[in-house]
DNA sequence: GATGAATGAGGCTTCATTCAT
DNA sequence: GATGAATGAAGCCTCATTCAT
C-alpha cells in the first residue's frame, strides 16, 4: 500500500532533518561540547524524538559523517566519469578530494574525528556498518580508475588496485590534515616558516609524485612531474 | 643555594610522575573518559596537586603529547645519525615512525587526537606553545636529512626540504592512520577485502615512491622501487 | 486546552515546592553554607530538577526573596486598606513592617544580604528584574499613602511622596538591622549598655520622628510626639 | 628591652601590610570570591605567613572592617570637635558619615556585609570583640555630642544620648544603604522613577527631620526644616 | 618567623537518556 | 509518534588550612 511507503517517506524525511540540524551544532561544537538539547532545539522537536530515530548522539553523530560521505561519493563519482583518459581521472579525484576540503571542511574534521576509537567503541554496530560501507564505496571508485588505469597500460601491472587506492586515499588525507593543522595552530613560529609555502601546489605535487611511480615507463613520457 | 636547584628539581621529578599516570590513564580511557580523580588515585597524588602542577585536563593530555613527541624525537635523531648514506637516512626516519606507531600506539593515536580544534582551544596558550615546538623539532630532523642529501646530490635540486619533509610526514602519518584505522574497526567486510594485503610492506612501499620521485636520475639507479 | 493550562499549573506548583524547600535551607545556613544537594534533598527532587526550574543557586535565593517581597507586600496592603485616618496607615504601614521582621525574620535578614553586589552579579538578569519590580510595588504603597496624606492636608504640601517613601523605608530598615544586629552580637558589653533600651518603643519612636516632622501645623495639634 | 619592643612594633607593622593587601582585595571581590591565595601574593607574603597573622580568612575580613571603623572615628571626632554650636556638631556627624559612604564607598560597603550572621559565627571571639569595640566608639562620639546638646538646651530632656544615637547611626546608614542600593542596581525602572530625586539633599533633609523632633521649642526657632 | 607544597572535602552544574502521558 | 519533565551519576575544579622544612 502508499500509505507504508508514504509513511516510510516521511520517517526518512525526518532524519535528515534531524541530521540538517545535527550536523549544523556538530560543526560548531564538535562531538563533547554539543548537546542533544541543542540538536533538539534547531531541529525543533523535543529532545525525546531525536531517540526515537536515531539511538545515540555518537550514532547521530556518525549519521553526519555518513551524510559527508555520500557528498564525496559522488564528488569522486564525477571526477571519474569525465571520459578522460585514466591517468586523467586519478587527478580529477585527487581535485575533488581537495575541493570536498574545501568545500566541506567541517566534514573533512569530522572523518578525522570519526575513527578515534572511544566514539566508536560507543556507536551501535547497525551504525557502525552503514558507516563502513559508505566509506568503502568512496575507496571503490579509485579502486576501479585504478584498475581500468592498469588495463589500459597507463599503471603499472604490479600495482594493486587496493592497495594503491588505500595509499592514496592515505595520503591525501594525511596531507590535508597537515595543511589544515597548520592553517589552524596559532603558532606563529609555524606560519612564518610556512609562509612560503603554496599549500595547494604542495598537495597537487605530492598526490603526483605518488601517480608518477605508478606510471608505467610508456605513461612517464608524457607525465612531467615537478617537484 | 643547593636548595632551589634541589626543589627545582623535585619540581620537575613530580611533574614526570604526575604525567606517568595520567598517560596510562588517558591511553585507556582517552580524553573524555578520563578523570582526574583516577589520574591523582593512579599518581597516589590528591585531586588538588595534580591542579598545581597542570592547569587543566587539556594541559595535562598536551603535556602527554609532548613526551610523546620528545620520544619520537630520539628515535628519528638516533635513526639520521647512524652515519649512513642520505638515502638510507630517510628511510630510517620512515622506519623510525613506523615502529614508534607499533611501540608507542597509544601516543600515535594521541597525536591524532591532539589536533582537534575543540580540545585545542581548551589547551592554555603556554601548554599549546610548548607543545608546537617540541612538534616542530621532530619535522627539523626531516628537513635537515633532505637537505642534507640534496648536497650531495641524491635529492634533485628543486626539492625543497620544508615542503618535502611536510609531505613525508603527512604521509606516513596518513597511511599508519588508515593502518590503525582498518586493524581496530570491527567490519568483516573491510578486513576480508584486505587480508592479503601486507600493510607493513604497503607503509614502506608508499614511503619509497614519495622519496623515488624526489631523487635525481643518477640515484634512481641505484634505488629500486618495488609496488 | 485545559491540558495546556493544567501543565502551567503544575509548573508553577513545583516553582512553589522548590521554594519552599529552598527558604528553609537558606535560612538555616545562609546563601554560602546552602548547598543545592542539601535543598534537592528536603524538596525531594533530584538536583538536576532544581536547574529546570532556576537557573543556579542565586537565582534561586533571590526566588525566595521576591516571596519574601510578596509576603511583605500583602502586609502592607492590609496595613494601608483599614479605612483609617491617613496619618494612622503610615504608623500601620510602620508596624507592618516591624511586625515582618518579627515574624519573618529571615526573610529580613535575606532581605539586606540580597543587596550585596557580588551576589547581584551572580543572579539571571531575568531574575533580577523580577525581583527589582516586586520590591518597588512595596515602596509604591507607602507612596500612595503618604499622597493621600498630602491630599487631605496631613502632610505638607512640599512632602514628595517618591523622597519620603525612600526615607521612612531606609529608615525603619536602618533601625531594624541595627536592633537585629544588637539582639544578635554576642558582646557583653553593647548587651549591658542597652539592657535598658525598649527596642519596640524605639523603633515607633523614631519613625514617629519622621511623620511628625512631615506633618502640617494643623496635623501637629493632634500628634503627640513622645521621645 | 628595647628588642621587644621593636619586635611588637615590627610585627604590627606586618600586620597593617597584610591588611593594605587584604582591603583591595575584598573591595574587589567581596568576601566570598576573594582567596587567601590572591592576597598573600598582593602582600608579597606566603599563605602560611597570613595564618601566622589571622587566624582566618574571616578574621582578616573582620580586620579591615576595624581599620573601616578608625578611619570613621577619626572623621566623627574631627566633626564634633570643631567648637560649633551642638546643634551644628550633629550635622557635621552626619555630613561625616556622608563623606566616608562616599570616599570609602568599599568599607561601607563592607560595614553592611560584616553584621551577616553566619559570617560573625565564623569570626574569632577575640576579633569579633575587638570589632564590636571599635564600633561602640563610633557610637560613643555621637551619644557625647547629644549629651552636651542636652545639656545646652538644644535638645529636649527627654532625648535618650543613647537611644538617640542609636536612631541616628541606623536611620544615616539605612538611608545612605538604599542610595547605595538604587545607584549600583541597573534597573532602568527604578532609574527613571528616580531621576529627579537629589539623594544628596535626600540625605540631608531625612537627618534634619530627625534632628529637628529632637529640638527643644526653643531651638526649633533657629532651626530651618525643608522638606 | 617564613614558606609553599599538599591536602581533600565538597560544591555547582551539566546532560544523555528514559518513560509516563 | 511525539513530548519534555525528571533523573542521577559524575565531572572538573577551588581553596582554606596545615605542617614539615
Amino acid at each position: 500500500m502508499g500509505t507504508a511507503e508514504r509513511k516510510e517517506r516521511e520517517k526518512l524525511h525526518r532524519k535528515e532533518e534531524i541530521i540538517d540540524a545535527a550536523e549544523k551544532v556538530f560543526f560548531d561544537k564538535g562531538l563533547a561540547m554539543a548537546t542533544m538539547d541543542e540538536i533538539a532545539e534547531r531541529a525543533e522537536l523535543s529532545k525525546g524524538t531525536l531517540y526515537l530515530y536515531y539511538k545515540s548522539k555518537e550514532d547521530l553523530y556518525m549519521a553526519v559523517i555518513c551524510r559527508g560521505h555520500q557528498i564525496l561519493l559522488k564528488m569522486f563519482q564525477q571526477a571519474a566519469a569525465t571520459g578522460e583518459p585514466t591517468i586523467k581521472l586519478l587527478q580529477n579525484i585527487g581535485e575533488a578530494y581537495f575541493a570536498f576540503y574545501k568545500r566541506h571542511h567541517d566534514y573533512f574534521r569530522m572523518f578525522s574525528f570519526s575513527e578515534n576509537s572511544q566514539l566508536q567503541s560507543q556507536v551501535s554496530e547497525e551504525m557502525r556498518m552503514t558507516c563502513a560501507e559508505s566509506g568503502q564505496c568512496i575507496g571503490g571508485v579509485v579502486q576501479a580508475v585504478i584498475q581500468q588505469g592498469k588495463e589500459d597500460g597507463t599503471y603499472r601491472p604490479e600495482v594493486s588496485p587496493l592497495e594503491m587506492s588505500f595509499v592514496l586515499w592515505a595520503h591525501c588525507r594525511g596531507v590535508m590534515e597537515l595543511i589544515d593543522h597548520i592553517k589552524s595552530v596559532p603558532s606563529d613560529g609555524i606560519k612564518r616558516a610556512c609562509s612560503e609555502v603554496d599549500f595547494d601546489k604542495l598537495y597537487r605535487k605530492s598526490t603526483a609524485m605518488l601517480v608518477y611511480a605508478m606510471l608505467t615507463e610508456e605513461a612517464r613520457k608524457n607525465f612531467k612531474l615537478e617537484l
